[in-house]
DNA sequence: GTGAAAGCGCTAACAT
DNA sequence: ATGTTAGCGCTTTCAC
């Protein structure tokens, strides 16, 4: 016979069956009661809130939950939570207004730690999911999503599997920091940024190899995707700017990229160098130089990740879609200044 | 008859029965094998692995958790949650490496719905709540708090509840603070910060007065408390720089409150005024003037947080305990400027 | 070792 | 308008 499981210290918690004795009614007006369901007489109501009351009943949410099927809740994997993240924050939002719950949870740059999550919220029967995917095997949530779990990726597609994905013009930025560089007179025009193992960093590399190519330009020497480390940044910036044709502009390919090069330049970067970062920096207008740069919109890539979802929820069968955001470029000083300003 | 809930378009998923079924063996068998019962005869547990490949089954957490009665899950209601937080970033890191899975929400600054998150977090039957606690009544918690619900709140107490407590050293902070630039030779030093109606806020000016009476100074026109916007800022900037007898030092009392002055003094702020921050600031390296703080210690904070709940979770009988955590000076330049520096 | 069956706390079909 | 009861998918007691 079943037992009661959990011996533990916790006072048990009164239940609708204890709620019902109380009041002396039956369990499925208990349950009617708290669900507001408007036929119950007031006289029944009454006698319920009371026991309730008295009994400081506070119904479960996972017996709800497991009998209704579905959670009401939908789960986000992001990189980081903690951390500035305007698109993180346009999920909570818009998820907050369509009356689901959410469950937000760091990969932290760790492929198993991503497949741990991502099973775990799997096994927990979200109503959804959200992924900024990480990594580059995602074949083993291919019976998940046959199995009817709706998924949505976030800033780039992931690899193996269909789903539907909300991202960046990654091409379209890195063309609109080159040709806002070139049109301020830069002719030699260099470019650090993330790895060519990522999925952004490939992106925007072959967008910035593809703009020299379009302007007539060598590509040699001026692109350089890598690890962000301070080290690589720093070698990487040593070449493009101490090179036989030194670069007069750079273009950042990420934030940690531009964060990385400021610490690199110091406080005199734009005496030295144009720049236009990707990605907007938090407390541009406190850094010096002001930084020029090509900001998502985080919010609208957050909100519609919560749409895409919500329609994959309502219509299981509908194509899968990717849903390209336009960038912004901000104009703020760094990435305005002529080349014959510089000392090189 | 209870019936299938909740027709709508999603497959139904293979559960325990229907691998039993496929197996040939008894549901209790499955659940073995699942929960890798070490007393299952290895042609079962081949078996059961091959009929939950077969169907594709992935076990329903909710159902687990229904049944077990804890959820391996504890919430954090937190005041943002997609903006720097390194003490959520601690919660997470101690809570995974607890085996506690992390449900963090936002309550963003707003009563109303800090109280719905956190009577959902109780509906959900978590095993634990952490909250940075907003606004000034937290009365309806008691019932939760009765019934067992382990709670503890982060950065300041709760009001009209007992429960664990883990917060920073508000008093001793600004008292460094003062000190410092007091060590420095200034001996008209301000204080903005936070209103009085926020209980750092309250905590860190009561402070930043006592300071001023241990050293003999009047309080007159120097303390400066009150909401955090550009406006107020700006027009308490100004009656503590232009007053009749001027500050040559700064603090100011929190985050929002550091940079609210910084955009008004502009890149030139250290050369009219010497600043010491409480609370770090992010890039704080790149911001110009580089920003002297007294850093709180929000890894402790958030790992402590983690540690009182699961003490609490294992012994719900406890008494309730207020961890006081010190913090730190960080010296940068922005808090050495000697007066007769400043241009006034 | 394996299997049958109770029950976690709730919702909802069905009966009254 | 209210009551009875099956069952959501799992764990676990108890008998074998």
């Amino acid at each position: 016979m079943g037992q009661t499981p959990a011996g533990n210290g916790r006072p048990r918690r009164p239940t609708m069956v204890d709620v019902a004795r109380e009041a002396g009614v039956a369990l499925r007006t208990v349950s009617r009661v708290v669900n507001n369901d408007p036929t119950v007489g007031p006289a029944y109501v009454a006698k319920v809130e009371a026991a309730i009351a008295a009994l400081n009943f506070r119904p479960d949410e996972r017996a709800r939950q497991l009998r209704l099927g579905v959670t009401g809740t939908i789960g986000a994997a992001v990189r980081r939570i903690a951390e500035v993240n305007p698109a993180l924050a346009a999920i909570e939002q818009t998820a907050r207004a369509t009356g689901l719950r959410l469950l937000a949870s760091s990969t932290d740059f760790d492929e198993s730690r991503e497949r741990d999550i991502l099973v775990s919220m799997c096994r927990q029967r979200l109503d959804g999911i959200i992924v900024e995917p990480f990594g580059n095997s995602h074949g083993y949530l291919e019976p998940e999503l046959a199995a009817g779990m709706p998924m949505v990726s976030m800033d780039r597609p992931m690899s193996g599997i269909s789903v539907d994905c909300v991202m960046s013009d990654n091409a379209a930025g890195i063309g609109t920091a080159f040709h806002h560089l070139h049109r301020h007179g830069h002719r030699r025009i260099g470019y650090i940024g993330d790895s060519e193992l990522v999925f952004s960093g490939r992106e925007r590399a072959a967008a910035f190899r593809a703009a020299l190519v379009a302007h007539g330009q060598s590509v040699a020497g001026l692109v350089h995707p890598g690890d962000i480390t301070a080290e690589r940044v720093a070698a990487d910036l040593d070449t493009v700017l101490h090179g036989p044709d030194p670069a007069t502009a750079l273009v950042t390919g990420n934030l940690d990229t531009t964060i990385a090069v400021l610490r690199v330049l110091g406080p005199q970067a734009a005496s030295r160098l144009a720049i236009v970062g990707f990605d907007e920096v938090p407390l541009a207008d406190l850094v010096r130089p002001a930084l020029t740069v090509v900001a998502q919109d985080t919010a609208t890539i957050g909100r519609t990740a919560v749409e895409l979802l919500s329609a994959r929820i309502a219509d299981p069968s509908r194509p899968v879609q990717t849903v390209i955001v336009p960038v912004e470029l901000k104009v703020r000083g760094s990435g305005e200044v002529p080349p014959h300003a510089i000392d090189s």
